[in-house]
DNA sequence: ATGGTAGACCTTCTA
């Protein structure tokens, strides 16, 4: 099976776009995120015409994430435990239904810039919640995958310019380290275990001619547990996506795994 | 050093 992880960059604006993707790429599992709208406000029908399930956690304006599954989705969470008072929708969670079922995190981690204002505590406090739920989650010894816009520049080859971003969010010292702490709990990088070339980047800003100039940033990522990494069979990042009319900044980013649907 | 783009929404915030 094939599960995706998007950031839209507003589902509503990208509809016709993220569609024609879907038309021709029929992921079996797919994580959206930015959706930029309230739950009723999601095209859920569209989905469906395709033939996928929906559970969306959505927000007005900011943030807002979604599962879609050609399977049930079972088991729904919404929202990252360890806080009741975070008003931000940027967490969901399915088990996809079929012989071997497989739990699903989407995540919209934030973007923790200017990194002295309190956005930047609150980025890191969400990996630290994040860091918590995933020892929950592991201690279940299933397949897992947590997918999404983790807002982090593992390591140098993951950025065109190291230099140009030392001080930004993304590549701050204290993100990329909550990252690595993340993956010591046993969780493998499916890029890096299924290709790990530089330069696989699924990020290019709007502005300045990033795209054209290839100035890109790796911060779209599946996490497998020890059970999903074992079935891994490759990984691709669908770059030519960017190309393309009216397009998020951020591409998708799919991995196979040996799983019957 | 600055400004460059995009989306939601209504004027500025987020990225």
């Amino acid at each position: 099976m094939r599960i995706a992880t998007w950031n839209v960059n507003s589902v509503n604006a990208r509809l016709p776009t993220i569609l024609e993707w879907f038309e021709q790429e029929r992921p079996d599992v797919a994580c959206l995120q930015e959706l930029k709208c309230l739950d009723q406000r999601f095209p859920g029908e569209a989905f469906e015409r395709l033939g996928y399930n929906v559970a969306v956690h959505g927000q007005k304006t900011y943030n807002g994430v979604a599962l879609l599954s050609r399977t049930p989705l079972e088991d729904v969470r919404r929202g990252l435990p360890g806080d009741d008072g975070d008003e931000q929708a940027r967490y969901i969670e399915a088990v996809i239904s079929g012989p071997t079922p497989i739990r699903v995190g989407g995540l919209y981690l934030p973007n923790g810039n200017p990194v002295d204002t309190d956005k930047f505590a609150y980025k890191l406090a969400w990996m630290e919640r994040l860091h918590a739920h995933a020892i929950q989650l592991l201690a279940l010894e299933e397949p897992l995958v947590l997918a999404g816009d983790y807002n982090v520049i593992p390591e140098s080859a993951d950025v065109y310019d190291p230099a140009a971003w030392a001080d930004d969010a993304l590549f701050r010292p204290e993100s990329r380290a909550a990252f690595r702490a993340l993956k010591w709990l046993g969780l493998t990088d499916a890029y890096m275990a299924a290709d790990g070339a530089p330069g696989g980047y699924t990020f290019w800003d709007y502005q300045a001619g990033a795209w054209p100039r290839d100035l890109g940033i790796r911060i779209d990522h599946l996490l497998l547990s020890p059970m999903a990494a074992d079935r891994l069979a490759g990984v691709v990042i669908h770059r030519d996506v960017r190309g393309r009319e009216k397009p998020s900044d951020h591409v998708p980013v799919v991995a196979e795994l040996s799983l019957t649907v």
